[in-house]
DNA sequence: AATGAATGAGTTTTCATTCAT
DNA sequence: TATGAATGAAAACTCATTCAT
């Protein structure tokens, strides 16, 4: 008795109550089903009636969680930027070499894709399709936190003064497309891929020619 | 009849022509209207409706050229490739050291797309996003192509037995990712970004580890 | 107990009070808010969760004083005209002339008109428009009440002998109309508008073509 | 022969062509049915579906010639005000005495309302709902052509100088409250309505106050 | 062939109302 | 009683495709 009174004598003010519960796991429920959905169709294919049918809910409970198809997708995107981000700049900033940082760069994200490979093909998929941008704030950050921490290196003089700009690119490129073909051969190995990038990387950062001043300040858009 | 020749000849006050002129003229006009508006919206949220509203034609027009929406984003993407690849191939095969390769190749795509950026762009953006779904068969095939010249070029001894796969995507996970840096600033530089590219590789390929049996004939799909 | 009814005096941190005080208030609260609403939206436009938005109620709580959209809207009717039916129908009560009539109808309307702006507004504009759909019992009870006093009035000989329906409906007409501008120009002047109005019915109603047998009781629906 | 050939040789310059009647003709459909569904249910409570259903076409041709209900609507109305305009502002202007002018309003008005009684009730019916803006351009400029009538009327001596915003305004208030009472019982009436109308205003101007200059030009808004 | 309106299935979206807390 | 999320029926609207002209 005496519980019951408490909890309905604050009926706003209850942070972990059970409708709090509940309406965290709906939202989770939408984004997983959206993530299955978008990884299977693309995005651009998929349909907000897709993502609910995939779910026990109602069709209007979607819209209590999110305005749009895009809207669902941007939180799955950021939730996956927002998880190896960090990740990636830890590693990086305790780097001392060209070989610890382009090896950790690639060791964390290949390891990454291949823990949470539906994640990796929503995103990758997404691709096909519409204009959701991947230029989402949260997106463009993680590359240019990659370009900045390069910049970084080479003032400590740890990498030679090549263009940062198009290094960074170069690694994203790498990264998202060897990614791509290591999850199409059983069983994934990250850690091929990521000696393969790496090798390729640290032998080549060496004779990379050096940038010019416009190189090294460019990039911004 | 030579009245009625007259008019449809002039199906909407143009220029008068042969019939045959204007049929492929149609079909140029949709092609070309299709790339703005995916380069524009991409690809998932144009609507055919917005291709033909950039048309001077009328809507059912469109289906006497194409079946549907997907058709004139592969015919856009066919045609790329079909313009691209014989070049790409043919320098490939000219080349006799690993530098002649990545450079002949690098070069090439680059000034490609520096001299064609409506249609990068438009691949790169109507598919959307990070990268495009580039599993058209004719784009799928350039991929192949690359990768059949890369294991020529390894049983010829002319490279290392590196992970063709891999290498192959790592080529590719650049080009496009440099190059969409490389459109960012003016005046584009393709010499540059073919230089900076060309670099990464010819010393990264020399020290990447040595492919195992299954990295050579991995990759199917 | 006590700590029982302290709770549920405050359900949302507001001033301490009787249980039916709060009651009372919540009905109040939703009612101020849909006289807004429907004045700005119009009563079609208009929805519940408009009307709760603009309160600090909750969705639910608005069906525990009404069962719909259309019930509030009776409600505000009603309220005004068990406002203003008692004070008109009182004056003409006591009115032994014609000009004695007239005049009041007018000055007690339009004063309370412009003594309650919010709520002529909300009438008039909710149902929207040109004129109120004022079939509401309570409204057209209000109606049904002028005509009666009009032909008590012809009863009595105070009256020529005219067409109640028509004229009841001409000052039904004339005193919403001339409302209406009345509220356009600032400062509101009922006394002009009365003025006018009741001149204009003065001088009219002995110049009126005699009602047939027909016209007199004519008029229900 | 002849005839067909130059029919196909124009395909886009001929204008009473069957696509063109059919065109008109579902316009025309729509308009019919929308008045039907008004009248029935008001403005508000319709939908766009409820019009649809009301007519042999689908769903999607609707939006081939309305936005919305609320274009509809206006369409109607518009079509309504420009039919009736006309005719009164040109009785009005053969009018030489007061009592032709106000005779000839009220004469035109009702017997435009009994003749056309599915587009009054529409009009005043839609009233009951939305925000549907009776104050539309072609129905204000109604309203102002009879401010103005009245105006020139005043300054030629015809009238005297009455309010002239509040004299419109009552003419107003009458004519669509007294066609309202007129069209609830059968046969209509529109002389006897007429007779009734203008008695009380050809009385009634004549003793109204006198108005201020500020009455004579206020009105706008 | 070209035209462009009609079609109607399918999608997005809203909202009154219910109901567990 | 108050709360506010869930519901799902129904409304609004889109658009690929067909087809009479």
């Amino acid at each position: 008795m005496d519980t019951t009174l408490l909890k309905s004598s604050r009926p706003r003010l209850e942070l972990p109550g059970k409708r709090e519960q509940t309406k965290a796991q709906n939202r989770q429920l939408i984004l997983d089903a959206a993530r299955q959905v978008f990884a299977e169709l693309g995005y651009g294919a998929a349909t907000v009636r897709d993502i609910i049918r995939a779910t026990p809910l109602a069709s209007g409970t979607f819209y209590n969680y999110f305005k749009s198809k895009e809207e669902v997708f941007q939180a799955i995107r950021d939730e996956v930027a927002l998880a190896i981000r960090p990740r990636l700049h830890e590693e990086r900033m305790k780097a001392e070499t060209v070989e610890e940082f382009i090896t950790c760069t690639f060791r964390t994200f290949f390891e990454f894709v291949a823990s949470d490979r539906v994640n990796f093909r929503t995103i990758r998929h997404a691709a096909d399709t519409t204009r959701v941008r991947m230029d989402t704030p949260e997106v463009i950050a993680g590359f240019e936190e990659l370009r900045n921490d390069i910049e970084a290196a080479i003032a400590k003089g740890m990498f030679p003064p090549v263009n940062a700009d198009y290094l960074m690119a170069a690694i994203v490129g790498v990264a998202f497309e060897v990614a791509e073909r290591m999850l199409r051969s059983e069983p994934h190995d990250p850690v091929a891929a990521a000696e393969f990038a790496s090798a390729l990387f640290i032998a080549g950062v060496r004779t990379l020619p050096y940038a010019t001043q416009a190189g090294i300040s460019s990039g911004t858009a």
